[in-house]
DNA sequence: TAAACAGTTGCAAATGATTTGCAACTAAAA
DNA sequence: TTTTAGTTGCAAATCATTTGCAACTGTTTA
């Protein structure tokens, strides 16, 4: 399930056009299933025979980003990730010397409904980030 | 309390000087008690007799930042948005149509520490951003 | 299956927020 | 007041992201 096949799907039925340069920057963000920023994607790309520019790649994202395919995630500062959108919502928990992410399940569902309630915002959407730093890189494997 | 002085003395505390332009920042940011964004600090102090450049203010900000006396806000994509950390730690709700920006408890405190055994992270921080339409501008005062 | 059209891409240049180098200042210490 | 390390002004540089436009290419239609 949400192999490459079922995303080409996914932008037909949203009438987005399966180019070569769309189909391989899905495949690059399938394969990696996790966020990833339009550099890492061009550079994952660099190799393949399909010879693309940073700027379709941006222009892809925020295409799939308009039809709620993919999520732009703002971390820190520096480049935006982008990530598909899957079958879930939930969150991140980033470490900051690796930058590896792990995925979280929503503790806020409830919260949510109560906050909209109580200050009268039509809430359309929330999102948690935990920073820290992972075990791997506490054990000193890097430097911190 | 948190009043002008106060920060005053925090940037003593933390051995940074205060000159005329971190003062005239730092006022603008308390009287606002809200977070800003560099222009607009810049906005606010282009009448006032202390003439500063937007890179005093950038250096200034990061300065508080890296003193933990503010904090910055990845809000969306555009600008990012300066606060200063005051005695409680919130979160935000922030409507998409006008920018207001309402401070809310934080409601994850006690997840945040079964989190950090449950994963090994050491957890350092974490922001949670809801994001919807306010109710003032739900009743169509502006275009949504 | 080919023509037709609207949507896409390449490319290079523009944008816009944020940062930086360096010489001229200035707050704070002595 | 002198000294000095930290700051600011200013202009130029960065760097991610966007955009204009002409040349392409999927998709649809005949």
């Amino acid at each position: 399930m949400n192999s490459l096949e079922e995303w080409k799907e996914k932008l037909r039925a949203e009438g987005i056009r399966c180019t070569k340069q769309r189909v391989e920057i899905l495949s690059v963000l399938v394969k990696h299933g996790k966020p990833l920023t339009a550099k890492e994607i061009y550079q994952q790309l660099e190799a393949s025979e399909v010879n693309l520019r940073l700027s379709t790649i941006y222009r892809t994202l925020n295409k799939l980003e308009d039809n709620n395919l993919a999520k732009k995630l703002n971390i820190g500062n520096e480049e935006s990730k982008f990530e598909l959108i899957g079958a879930y919502h939930h969150h991140h928990l980033i470490c900051r010397n690796c930058n590896q992410i792990i995925a979280l399940d929503c503790p806020l569902q409830e919260y949510e409904k109560k906050l909209g309630t109580e200050t009268g915002y039509k809430i359309q959407e929330h999102s948690i980030k935990f920073y820290g730093v992972c075990p791997d890189c506490q054990d000193g494997h890097r430097n911190i």
